[in-house]
DNA sequence: TTCGTAACACAACATTGTTGCAATTAATAA
DNA sequence: TTATTAATTGCAACAATGTTGTGTTACGAA
């Protein structure tokens, strides 16, 4: 990890009140250096043998509740993380971007500047949140079958 | 079960060539007589003590194979699952409308009149079905709780 | 009635989420 | 720097759900 990514993430940590610990850099190094979501799964294959089981699972926790990633589940309902924009904070998620669900590689993307279109829902139904996932091909696996 | 019910499953198994069967026909009575989506837990609970649990989880995954329900995902990766409308075919599932989940009651809604407007996706992304839940208050409990 | 296939129950295992508790570690006050 | 305290971690244990294999049962066709 370069010196100034950790200054990134230990800025992160005590911006949320949180002690910087190893395993929470990993956890954020891990999930900063991926352009799409990242799995519980690969998280834990990769983490796992470092970091217990459990731990990831608080730290992941701990992390969406504060604001610092959030948490987007796939088609197979499987987990998958991703650091929240800037803009993002405990209480106000600014995540109602859309996401990408690659039927071929399983991937997550988050499509940062697709938002969720306006909708006209039927009364007596109060909205707090959406939630769009678009399932298909990426861009790489595209290419790749092509 | 009502005659005419059972009259009404039967030909829809048949329609999807499976065998009609008492498990069969509990499964899609509890599915037709409720005005939500019917979650994994809810089933198992009502009908777990009449059929075995890997009975269900097969019954639910050939169901939803042959297009004759299918399944939303909440926002806690719990599955729910709800009967397609007619339209709906093992290739063909009509089922892109929005779903309600209650933050409350933690029902899942099939608000089959309101659909997905189009989206416009990044380049490169090919679309193959798209999944909006909408998260918040529904009609009962919001009226419940006034 | 017999035969073949579909459907079922039961056992067993995998994965993920979750909690409690004791040991350790990081931040900070002295 | 050291001591203190609260946060963090690791481990054990368990729950829920998904999943597969196998032997048995039941149904429909010949």
């Amino acid at each position: 990890m370069e010196n100034i990514k950790i200054q990134k993430y230990e800025d992160l940590l005590l911006k949320n009140g949180l002690k910087r610990t190893g395993a929470r850099l990993q956890v954020l190094d891990v999930l900063s250096n991926r352009n799409s979501a990242t799995s519980q799964p690969y998280l834990e294959n990769i983490i796992g043998k470092a970091i217990d089981r459990v731990t990831l699972y608080r730290i992941l926790k701990t992390f969406e509740e504060k604001g610092i990633i959030h948490r987007i589940l796939d088609n197979q309902g499987t987990a998958n993380y991703a650091i929240c924009s800037n803009s993002c904070t405990a209480h106000n998620h600014h995540d109602e971007h859309v996401h990408f669900n690659c039927n071929n590689c399983l991937k997550v993307y988050c499509l940062a500047e697709t938002k969720i279109p306006p909708l006209k829902m039927p009364a007596g139904f109060e909205v707090y949140s959406m939630n769009l996932i678009v399932s298909g091909i990426c861009k790489d696996c595209k290419q790749h079958t092509n």
